[in-house]
DNA sequence: TGTGCCGGGGA
DNA sequence: TCCCCGGCACA
């Protein structure tokens, strides 16, 4: 199995690396032809313009092999990952082809000097974490490549098209070595003590596999167990993921935090790789500070959990009061749905919670009430009634059927602007409206 | 036939 | 980005 998905997981990272060069020389263009192909009625190709680096053949692709891409060379060594296939027993630890997509098949492979210690992998599951598979092979596709061509000094190299993984690189090295130093399970580099035998470790807490945590689902690799194993959740704190949570959890005997993808927590704005977790530092006061300054909604946490004040009863007088024929029963009301959202792929959680805001019409329309013609618009439309804004905050994922049945939007029973005004109000009309597009103000 | 709005295009 | 409009789907 992992010796069938090491080849596929090789080229699969070579794919994303070479992917992501060319979304940073020509994204504009792509991201424009994919738009219009979205569309489906975009112009015809040889019409559209041809953006920088979009439609051109890429340099490098092919021709002379240009400085910033790397040729065929010897692959600096990498400690092998759990994904690809181990060394026979017996054998001394080379680097293999497998381990490096830019090797070419029949360049000399670097023999390591005899008696070289082979490298032991770095399993701590805070590195791991952050990294979903696929992210993982093409950061170590991209550490080879600068590593290969420059050294260390690439790290720092200049562009625009530097990723988020590219920045990260030092801090990311730093801590895999911060890892192998703790002592973490797995993670120990050879010759370092564990916590059992240097019992001057004072934070084990750290360390130790929460035992709240469920096993993890076996659909995760096993480098990103060890993630799902250490995420916890207690009431009235944040899940912020790693190891703070999981100990925390262990401490307060709390519940666990549904897993539903590896990304979903690493992209907490106070996860590790914003927040290093130092574990020789002041932890236990930051935890303490966390604990003590309120829930402050920054938006974002929205999408990890769903907090409700109101009882259901309250809902459901709310919800009896509207009438079906009630024009704010367009409007979509928070429904109050306690599961959790589905599942994120990578692309929803790039791009998280890409619905429309509710309207809210009042008094100090955003743009509108500064257009003189729209001045009004805020005071004819609360005849209709508002919806009241409560405080439920739910993540209401868009069904999927809808989105894949029909690409256009079924038509709702809501008035819009134009039989609410009439033609003879248009510039009372909302902007999408006057535009021909879906209207804002009265939404389905 | 009226309406909503998608997609395209010009400024 | 703003603005307009052709044209399609739907009630």
């Amino acid at each position: 199995m992992g010796a069938r998905l090491a080849p596929a997981a090789g080229r699969l990272g070579m794919l994303i690396q070479r992917e992501s060069q060319w979304a940073c020389a020509g994204g504009g263009a792509a991201g424009r032809g994919a738009r219009a192909a979205r569309r489906g009625r975009g112009r015809p190709a040889a019409s559209r313009p041809r953006g920088a680096g979009g439609g051109r053949l890429r340099a490098g692709v092919g021709g002379p092999a240009s400085p910033a891409r790397p040729g065929p060379g010897p692959c600096p060594e990498r400690p092998p990952s759990p994904l690809q296939p181990r060394h026979p027993a017996g054998r001394p630890w080379r680097p293999s082809a497998l381990r490096c997509p830019f090797r070419v098949a029949g360049a000399p492979r670097p023999v390591p000097p005899a008696g070289t210690p082979r490298p032991r992998p770095c399993r701590c599951p805070r590195r791991r974490r952050a990294l979903p598979w696929a992210a993982a092979l093409r950061a170590w596709s991209s550490r080879c490549l600068r590593s290969q061509s420059r050294g260390r000094r690439t790290w720092g190299s200049r562009g625009r098209g530097r990723g988020r993984e590219e920045r990260r690189g030092p801090r990311r090295r730093r801590r895999t070595s911060r890892c192998q130093r703790r002592g973490e399970p797995g993670s120990r580099a050879p010759g370092r003590e564990t916590p059992q035998e240097n019992p001057g470790w004072t934070r084990s807490w750290l360390r130790q596999p929460s035992p709240v945590c469920p096993p993890a689902p076996s659909f995760w690799g096993p480098q990103l167990q060890p993630v799902a194993q250490s995420l916890a959740w207690s009431p009235g704190r944040r899940p912020w993921c790693g190891h703070w949570a999981a100990a925390a959890a262990a401490e307060t005997g709390a519940g666990t935090w549904p897993v539903t993808g590896p990304l979903r927590l690493s992209l907490h704005p106070h996860c590790p790789p914003r927040q290093p977790i130092s574990y020789s530092g002041n932890l236990p006061q930051r935890r303490e500070r966390r604990q003590a300054e309120p829930e402050q909604s920054d938006g974002e946490e929205d999408f990890y959990y769903t907090e409700l004040d109101v009882g259901m009863d309250v809902l459901t007088d709310g919800l009896s009061s509207l009438s079906p024929a009630s024009p704010s029963a367009s409007v979509p009301p928070a429904s109050p749905r306690l599961e959790l959202p589905e599942p994120r792929t990578l692309s929803s959680l790039l791009h998280p919670l890409a619905l429309p805001p509710v309207p809210v019409l009042s008094p100090v329309a955003p743009r509108e009430a500064r257009r003189g013609d729209d001045a009004c618009q805020g005071c004819l439309a609360p005849t209709r009634p508002e919806p009241q804004p409560t405080t439920v905050r739910t993540c209401v994922p868009t069904p999927p059927s809808r989105l894949g049945a029909s690409p256009r939007k079924p038509r709702g029973d809501a008035k819009k602007c134009r039989k609410v005004y009439g033609m003879d109000h248009r510039h009372l009309w909302c902007t999408a409206c006057r535009w021909k597009k879906a209207c804002q103000r009265f939404l389905d």
